[in-house]
DNA sequence: CCCAATCAGTTCGAAAACTGAACTCGGGCC
DNA sequence: GGCCCGAGTTCAGTTTTCGAACTGATTGGG
């Protein structure tokens, strides 16, 4: 099995990139995931034990007796961030109706990011038509 | 419902990032997609009508008598190649055993390119920690 | 003319995944 | 004891997925 499909049997499905952008807002309980996703509690049963197996996150104690844990996402987990920025970027973009709110801006400056793909060899960046390779075009 | 969540219920399942990235290699028709990717039928049927549906594919008639479509990506569906490219890097990144191939490169010059974001007003590129906004932290 | 091959789908029954609502279980608080 | 919290589990019903076999239009060969 290719890299890429591993990937997508992991997080390829309609809840699994919410999960993850609703961790990066803040959220890390339980019960906190099913208030603001309003996902099926087995399913965020499942999906968590998934992404925890698969180093995407990590369950830690935040209170003992009873022993509580919530869920944090782990460098790997946070590295998913690229392709989550891709993709709401593309809902703000091709989705109808869809609010352009600047829903994602830098840190640094408070203002709205650009992602791109750059070729240091050319020192240019450049769009997707100019992109090939053995596992793609 | 938010637009991420429109593009995962359209997009957002084990096969449809591998139609996308199958048409990007070049498959066009029905049974080329079957055995590229081993789909069912019955699941490739469905997606290729929902992405019809929503613009991401169209269908182009490539012979009449009996008539017969190939599917090929809009524009719309070209433009989710960064969302693809960025889980092809994480991939190759986090899946362990990953092989280390030079899978994308930079059509100009052939040499592998990179995926960043990047702040106009900064002039800086930066990494997903630096990653703030409304739908996201 | 008839038979095989092509190719985009459809049909089918079984297995798996998803869903909402209710329930469990440990433990603190009054 | 009775009630609340909060992380799960259980359950029954629905939807989705799966693989394999089948359909239907048409062409090319013998």
């Amino acid at each position: 099995m290719e890299p890429i499909e591993h990937t997508l049997a992991v997080i390829g499905d309609r809840w699994s990139i919410l999960i993850v952008r609703a961790s990066l807002r803040g959220i890390r309980r339980f019960d906190e995931y099913c208030a603001d996703l309003g996902i099926p509690r087995p399913v965020l049963t499942e999906r968590l034990k998934r992404f925890v197996d698969h180093g995407i996150m990590e369950k830690v104690l935040y209170q003992e007796r009873p022993p509580r844990y919530e869920y944090r996402l782990t460098e790997a987990g946070i590295a998913l961030s690229p392709a989550l920025v891709a993709l709401v970027k593309w809902s703000e973009e091709f989705v109808p109706n869809a609010t352009p709110t600047t829903a994602l801006v830098h840190s640094v400056c408070g203002t709205e990011f650009e992602q791109a793909f750059w070729c240091r060899t050319c020192g240019t960046t450049f769009g997707p038509t100019a992109v090939r390779g053995v596992n793609f075009e």
